[in-house]
DNA sequence: CAATGCAATTTGACAGTGTCAAGATTGATG
DNA sequence: CATCAATCTTGACACTGTCAAATTGCATTG
């Protein structure tokens, strides 16, 4: 199907594809710009006119999957049709979720390698802002309703409850838990502690 | 102060110190085996009679800082000068200091590197699930004298805690919060929620 | 229409990395 | 003293990311 013309056409586009194949299949230090150029088709440097190192496309990535997170959370959090304590529960159980079924990627998001050097791009800095951000609004929400103590400061709360899920997560992901451990109990168990009692 | 000899003499334990030192600068991925024998004085390949692998290198640090963690652990469970209550605080003030103070040893104990493809020694499997065996069973005794909530099961409550700590550890140590998060407030917001109420 | 410019891509090269196989050195043992 | 086995070194290979310089080809001018 595809011809071995000397311009590739869409190769950023390709690459970017080819690069989250590559996540998903062997995580993020699976990925390998020549081994990236030989699936795609091209030589070993050419991502370089479109990514000026490795940890601009893993960024770029991230960027992407934060997007994808972030529309999803929605959907959990404007969804009417659901009681503010079951859009509480939801929303862990979706976090657990998302979180094991696309590991590879969550840890390119919530990783040490991007976070730790501070190697971060300033678009994705801006968008795991957001994120995190909107977890503080709608835990505000949250207690607001009652379902979340009042006496917590916001900010604090939001932090812990991420803490949370994202310790649970790296557990799961990681392979620290034992791999038949019971999302769904641990899930419940969770949700008791951090809510309103 | 040393001789160039060919016998090193004790180079095992050499070369264990100076990763120790290596992992404590620049994190476990700035561990090279090279750098490693350079630092050593020794020739790169040196190591592997010591060391099967680079990974075996890894998990027996791993293991050593297991074995330093589990006293150190011990020795706030076993604290008789302390009310239950107080020693769980201090339970939780310690986790994150000493994962925020030995965060890149934290890292290799805890971290994916070695324990996602199940590259974990032997030893270090065991003496990793005995330290979160004693996590269960002092959760069992902090359950018992109403530090923590009865009506969970002890393996679950055991799992989430750890969850919690194991999370803001991880996003403290990874700079995903923001560098200038106030450890106190948030361990007491931990301990708020997870305690019983 | 040819020439020129410019963007896209390749080739060559360098410094790293882990690791295997085969050789060199040495202290200890018979 | 000779031998041996443990210890360490040298050489080599296949990887990695990345820079600099050449090449290719499309598009827009003169």
């Amino acid at each position: 199907m595809k011809k071995a013309r000397y311009h590739h056409g869409n190769l950023r586009h390709s690459l970017i594809k080819a690069a989250r194949d590559m996540i998903r299949e062997g995580g993020m230090e699976a990925v390998s710009l020549r081994k990236l150029a030989v699936r795609v088709g091209v030589s070993r440097t050419a991502a370089y006119h479109y990514f000026k190192d490795k940890n601009i496309l893993l960024c770029t990535l991230a960027e992407e999957g934060f997007h994808i997170w972030q529309e999803e959370a929605d959907r959990i959090f404007l969804d009417e049709k659901m009681s503010h304590e079951d859009r509480y529960k939801a929303y862990i159980r979706w976090y657990m979720t998302y979180a094991l079924e696309n590991a590879e990627y969550y840890d390119l998001m919530f990783g040490r390698a991007i976070w730790k050097q501070n190697t971060a791009t300033a678009n994705l800095k801006t968008i795991a802002y957001d994120v995190f951000q909107k977890q503080v609004e709608v835990t505000r929400q949250w207690q607001k309703y009652g379902v979340l103590p009042v006496g917590e400061d916001s900010l604090r709360l939001a932090q812990v409850t991420w803490g949370t899920l994202h310790g649970l997560a790296r557990l799961l992901i990681d392979g620290i838990y034992s791999d038949d451990s019971p999302i769904d109990e641990i899930c419940a168990c969770a949700a008791n502690l951090l809510m309103d009692k």
